[in-house]
RNA sequence: GGCUCUGUAGUCAAGCGGUCAAGACGUCGCCCUCUCACGGCGAAGGCCCGGGUUCGAUUCCCGGCAGAGUCACCA
């Protein structure tokens, strides 16, 4: 059988992380034999809806490359592919009344008030269990409800006594008495359904074969369970994905700055790099490689190598990695995306490839670019202590010194190039028995006002040109002069 | 608090009864070097605890402990 994996996020802002990662597995389970991976929106609260979120969810698709066989765009035979569309159709509340008609669904009728005093609160936290109060009324007393219009909702009828048993791919069986189980809403008193209800009736009438989220949903998996088992419905296999939790190892949340892929972007990281960051977030392959393209993750993916504990995000190692797919990146594009980071912090007219590549291999997300070569632009207020390098063996009077020296020799340079400038001040390092650290250091000081710069002296001398160079020096030699 | 899940270095994570317990990030040291970075080499650092089962447990079982998730007309 084709295997049928979906998405099915709600619209409520930006993708989280640990949502994109369930896309990913998803996606990689689905594509790894071949099957198909569908696209549902889940709108069906109102109240959460957030305005353009469908366009997050597609452009962030897009970008990581996830993209489905089926959707609101695309269909597929069994759409729509959007909840408040299928409700509009009045899909949900059909199969809710047929799990009434069994015995396995119940109108209810009890107000917020009466809810409100069933709540009860440990450590804390709010917890409810419903008492089935509306279990009881007769079919009469139902109907004569529901013609006086009485809100109302549909609540799943769960045993009191039993258990019940599924089964996860990653987990195996897990068995809860059901007792446990909460009589939870199905449909709401709005007339949508609950992501409980939707989820099971679209999953199935779209022929999900294989359910992937995040094990948030362990808890309430026995009670989906006994959705399909009232419908009569085959159960999907169930792969629920351990959580991706941050430094302190609770569940990532928007609070930590970096929970969604948007925010990633925004901090400068590459979609790929994120991607392939985010797949090894719980999950490893049979070989050391870490480093992997999407269509690679497709060709290795066995989700039965999916690991059951939690992990912690490790935005340290996310920054290795970017950096690991920099280095790598095609210089064209690295340069298309470098250059309004370095535009931010030079505005000279300097050739910004040169110093596009002096960083390349040097930064780990873009952003770092204009802390580095902002003394292009202009020297940084800086301490004469810099001059002072214990294995270049030089201090600021010598330092003095060598720029006064050697001053004269880059005006008469005519070759201001890295090669030809570096071979000049080499030759002159040789005539005067001076070593060549202890001739670039101060030149590189007097040039940057840094003590560690992207470049070597030369290399700076020859993006920032003869005229500017020399200006520099005779500020060092200056500001030397006063302090020496 | 009930229920459920998880428990290998700071972090990710191999391992699936016998290993000097992989690998990666990070940390530290050395080399390379016109600084830093890159690159190369190396080091430190770990099986939550207690019982079993077994000739032998990181690995299997039980019990603790710890952490997390969940207990909505949110998903």
């Amino acid at each position: 059988m084709k295997i049928r994996t979906r998405y099915a996020p709600s619209p409520t802002g930006r993708m989280h992380v640990g949502n994109l990662r369930t896309a990913l597995y998803a996606y990689l389970i689905a594509k790894h034999e071949g099957g198909d991976f569908l696209l549902r929106i889940e709108d069906t609260d109102q109240e959460r809806e957030v305005e353009g979120a469908v366009d997050i969810i597609n452009r962030t698709l897009e970008e990581t490359g996830l993209v489905h066989d089926e959707g609101p765009d695309k269909d597929g035979g069994v759409g729509p592919y959007v909840q408040s569309e299928r409700q509009k159709q009045g899909i949900y509340l059909e199969y809710a009344k047929k799990l009434v008609e069994k015995g396995e669904a119940y109108y209810c009728f009890c107000t917020p008030e009466r809810l409100e005093s069933l709540k009860t609160v440990v450590n804390g936290e709010e917890i409810m269990q419903y008492d089935k109060h509306c279990l009881s009324l007769t079919k009469e007393e139902v109907e004569e409800n529901l013609k006086k219009g009485l809100p109302y909702v549909i609540r799943q009828n769960n045993p009191r006594t039993g258990t019940t048993t599924f089964h996860d791919e990653l987990y195996g069986d897990i068995t809860v008495d059901n007792a446990e189980l909460d009589d939870m809403v199905l449909i709401k008193s709005d007339g949508f359904p609950t992501y409980n209800f939707a989820n099971v009736v679209d999953d199935h009438l779209m022929g999900i074969t294989h359910v992937v989220r995040g094990n948030e949903y362990l808890s309430s998996a026995p009670k989906y369970n006994r959705l399909y088992d009232a419908f009569g419905w085959e159960v999907p296999v169930y792969v629920h994905c351990p959580l991706i939790t941050d430094e302190n190892h609770k569940k990532l949340s928007k609070r930590s700055g970096h929970s969604s892929f948007e925010d990633l972007v925004d901090q400068g990281f590459l979609p790929e790099a994120v991607v392939n960051f985010v797949a090894l977030l719980g999950w490893s392959p049979e070989s050391d490689e870490e480093m992997f393209t999407l269509p690679e993750l497709v060709k290795e993916f066995d989700y039965h190598r999916i690991s059951k504990s939690p992990a912690v995000f490790d935005m340290v190692k996310l920054r290795w990695m970017n950096g690991e797919y920099i280095k790598k990146m095609d210089f064209e594009r690295f340069y298309t995306l470098a250059e309004p980071y370095l535009k931010k912090a030079i505005a000279r007219p300097l050739d910004l490839r040169k110093i596009a590549a002096m960083v390349k291999t040097r930064i780990e997300v873009f952003p770092d670019i204009p802390a580095m070569v902002d003394f292009f632009q202009e020297v940084p207020d800086y301490d004469t202590a810099l001059y002072t390098h214990k294995k270049m063996k030089t201090d600021p009077e010598k330092g003095l010194a060598l720029l006064q020296e050697v001053r004269p020799l880059l005006a008469a340079q005519e070759d201001f190039t890295n090669d030809a400038l570096f071979e000049a001040l080499k030759a002159f390092g040789e005539e005067k028995g001076y070593k060549t650290g202890y001739i670039m250091w101060p030149i590189r000081t007097a040039l940057s006002g840094r003590e560690t710069t992207p470049a070597g002296a030369t290399e700076i001398l020859d993006v920032l040109g003869r005229e500017e160079s020399l200006k520099r020096i005779d500020a060092a030699i200056e500001k030397l002069s006063a302090e020496v």
